[in-house]
DNA sequence: AACCTCCTTCTACGGATGTAGTATGGCTTT
DNA sequence: AAAGCCATACTACATCCGTAGAAGGAGGTT
């Protein structure tokens, strides 16, 4: 593996456990195992360093838009074909979706989210947008396709309270009611709050 | 004011303005104008100064929690009689208070998300979540009021739904299609939002 | 074989940071 | 008025961080 790839995965890990204070050039060689100075050597400034660590985080996105395939590239596919129990169904795949992002991809979710934050006051780190721009594409399309009267509106909506809720479970927030994190019950908890929305969304 | 309000409340602008990392005894000191060395006196380690931090948020969110009255100290008043018309008119002030937390509130609501993802690797610092779980014991009375199926489950489901518009707009993530905070249109996008949240989950 | 180039490793240093310890000045108590 | 106490102000120090530069070495070119 690239050594930029092996360093920006260790920087990633680092946020997701200590946050962004805990990223440090020294560090991500201690946990990624490498001599000490080499990320400082092949990121010179620490600026640099979150640069490349965010847009690894966008490729990673990116590359799980294209491959979860949700049925956006369905839509030229199935037109108007979406009723009350493909949008069940849907509901049911992106809660396992959602799962996912919360066990085996915690780790990524959580640096994500600190890279939100710092593009707040970081204003050229939103390379990470596009990624959310692309979610928020294919959302428009999905309840375009299931007949929702404004898509351009509902779909940035949709995909705000879908990240709501996913960011709710990331950080524990509903412990003392929601189930934990990948569980039957997590998921089928998420599957029913995902219909709602959808159902909503696209009134029906 | 008291020392320690002072010194917490330039804490909570540092970290809306900076991050986390932009944290420190002698930032603190500066941005307070207080002589070099204060906030170290006060706040021994820096531990002490963020879980004075967190509770001074908290302390100021569960105030505004009162203050707001959300129609939940209706809830006693009026029992059933929260029929559609009534949660377009809550869905509108709502978006109003979430349109306050955008622009004057700003600072206090990027500090809180940065304790919020603080709080995944800092477990004490979970009194955060006491003002969480008062938002959402009032989203499930007000649901229940409003005749909702099962207010335990969609109260907190409803509050994240919630928490994902807030982020949204906060990080302007739908910069491309979200109106800016403080206008007009950004508080009509956002009570159009509320309130397809609102009757989906109360079923109406 | 000599040379050059790039990748890698190591070291240096100015500055910031966390934390503790010491001095100072005013106010209270006796 | 003397003594004691506490909030405040300042200083000290070990550590860590960001960044730059130099040393070393493997591999390919002429």
């Amino acid at each position: 593996m690239s050594r930029y790839a092996v360093i920006t995965d260790a920087a990633i890990e680092l946020v997701a456990e200590l946050g962004m204070r805990g990223l440090t050039h020294r560090a991500v060689d201690a946990r990624a195992s490498l001599p000490p100075g080499t990320t400082s050597a092949y990121y010179r400034t620490r600026k640099a360093l979150i640069e490349a660590l965010v847009q690894r985080i966008a490729d990673f996105d990116s590359a799980d838009l294209e491959r979860n395939a949700l049925p956006a590239d369905a839509t030229p596919a199935l037109p108007a074909a979406l009723g009350p129990a493909e949008l069940d169904q849907l509901a049911v795949q992106v809660a396992a979706v959602m799962d996912g992002w919360l066990t085996t991809g915690r780790t990524r979710t959580l640096a994500r989210y600190a890279a939100l934050l710092e593009a707040t006051h970081h204003p050229e780190l939103r390379t990470i947008l596009a990624y959310g721009n692309a979610s928020r594409a294919q959302a428009c399309a999905l309840l375009a396709a299931a007949g929702a009267e404004d898509p351009e509106q509902a779909g940035p909506q949709f995909v705000a309270c879908v990240d709501g809720l996913l960011f709710d479970r990331l950080i524990g927030a509903g412990a003392l009611t929601a189930p934990p994190p990948g569980t039957a019950e997590n998921r089928a908890d998420l599957a029913a709050a995902l219909r709602t929305l959808l159902r909503a969304f696209t009134s029906k």
